[in-house]
DNA sequence: GTTCGTCGTTGATTTAAATCAATGGCGGGT
DNA sequence: ACCCGCCATTGATTTAAATCAACGACGAAC
């Protein structure tokens, strides 16, 4: 994992100078959305900067172990990673998978109580805890701004909760698909022929499904014409409509 | 839904006075624990029962409504009350269980994202949520301790993502019936006999299972001398610490 | 006191998804 | 160039839980 210290981010800086309010860059990591750093003021961003590293993690490599000492947030800047609990035997669920502009380690905690690894090579900006913490309370509207994030991402839970209980196979993939072509809208990223980085097993594991089910379930949307296999990871979502019915269970 | 303003207050405040810091009662509410009233300062106390009314639901009452505008949020005083989102086809998948103390309302959106009712008769507090969050801008400190509540309900969040997807019905079961222990004993409850208010078909919406495999289970584990099941809905935890293995997936 | 609806339990059967198994493709390492 | 290991896919079989079904207990309503 190798880290280096962020120093030229005057470049950045023109954004907010320029007045931009939300969303606006990161000084520090160049993120757009959802992110800690968004519509920061002058002197807030000179002290983000002043605390963040830059750290590059290969792809399957560990960024988070749960139960070690949360010391530290993050805030992704390119790549995807994936967010998990074990139980004792192995069995793993994801919980989350992040993408550039999603904000990773809150915890109210002293250790962190997920792991989280790289899924494609990835780049977080990385924060002390202690610091970050300290500018919480120094400037209200960041901390205004986490707890937005927060009750977003309780939400995200409660409805992933939907998926996990109540949902068969095909709903959750429908609803899966939907759900990135959704994220990478937000990102500015094409909606349409997706790009799916991670593995069949990785995306059973989000689901509580087998990568044999997941497969299979593949399969089925394609035969039926609901969705096309591309090369290099990408899905077309070809009847949308369709898929968005069979998410919501019609 | 019988509703009443809160008067009397008074008694309530000494806890306040004496300088007891956390878990204090909330004086609106009486709440000790992980109330947005906690640990509040003697005018904080005051602009917080200025604005509150306290309500009760009867058994089965609806508090919240998914999709209407959010303009409330609650602490629970009294009863149980389930969370829960709907597919349209009214499968049901339950998201939390809330006992006095916790709260409810939280959202980013203008809308609730889930509905809620009452499991048994309830009272919750209530406040207009305007009001809140300009209290919340004046006094930070209440900010905070949301933030803290709610990244420890994601935190809880993940767990039942772990629950939902990866645990079968008996690891399901045992989880749950040592989640109402740990819930209970937090509020100076019996944390062995314990009460279970709620229906075996809302705990199987609760837990991704039907009402005849929560049924089967709690059977189950009966016969295996794990627990006993008691008049009145109460449960005991024979063997609590084979039940915590079974949890834990060991 | 009787009826009706809900709840919990148990049994029989079905089924969706898991498991077990085999194959071919692809990419990295030597 | 050649393995080796991982990944995706598909087929055959098993299985955990759902579904369908029946019954008794209980409480509320009349």
């Amino acid at each position: 994992m190798a880290t280096f210290d962020v120093k030229n981010i005057g470049h950045l800086r023109p954004a907010i100078s320029r007045g931009e309010t939300m969303p606006s860059p990161c000084a520090a990591c160049s993120i757009r959305h959802l992110s800690l750093c968004a519509a920061l003021q002058e002197n807030e961003v000179q002290e983000m900067a002043a605390i963040v590293t830059t750290l590059e993690v290969g792809a399957g490599e560990p960024l988070i172990d749960e139960g070690q000492p949360a010391v530290h947030v993050f805030n992704v800047t390119s790549g995807a990673i994936r967010v998990y609990k074990l139980l004792i035997d192995g069995r793993r669920q994801m919980t989350g998978f992040l993408f550039p502009g999603d904000f990773l380690g809150l915890a109210n905690e002293e250790t962190y109580a997920y792991s989280a690894e790289a899924v494609t090579a990835s780049t977080v900006c990385r924060f002390p805890r202690r610091k970050i913490e300290a500018l919480l309370i120094k400037y209200p509207r960041m901390e205004r701004r986490l707890l937005g994030m927060a009750s977003h991402e309780l939400a995200a839970a409660q409805e992933q909760m939907l998926l996990l209980g109540r949902k068969n196979a095909r709903e959750k993939i429908a609803s899966f698909l939907l759900m990135l072509s959704r994220r990478a809208e937000q990102r500015g990223l094409p909606a349409d022929p997706i790009f799916v980085p991670m593995s069949r097993n990785d995306i059973g594991d989000y689901l509580g499904l087998t990568t044999e089910t997941v497969s299979r379930t593949f399969s089925d949307l394609k035969s039926k014409g609901a969705i096309e296999l591309l090369p290099a990871g990408k899905v077309r979502l070809a009847q949308r409509e369709h898929l968005e019915e069979v998410a919501e269970g019609a």
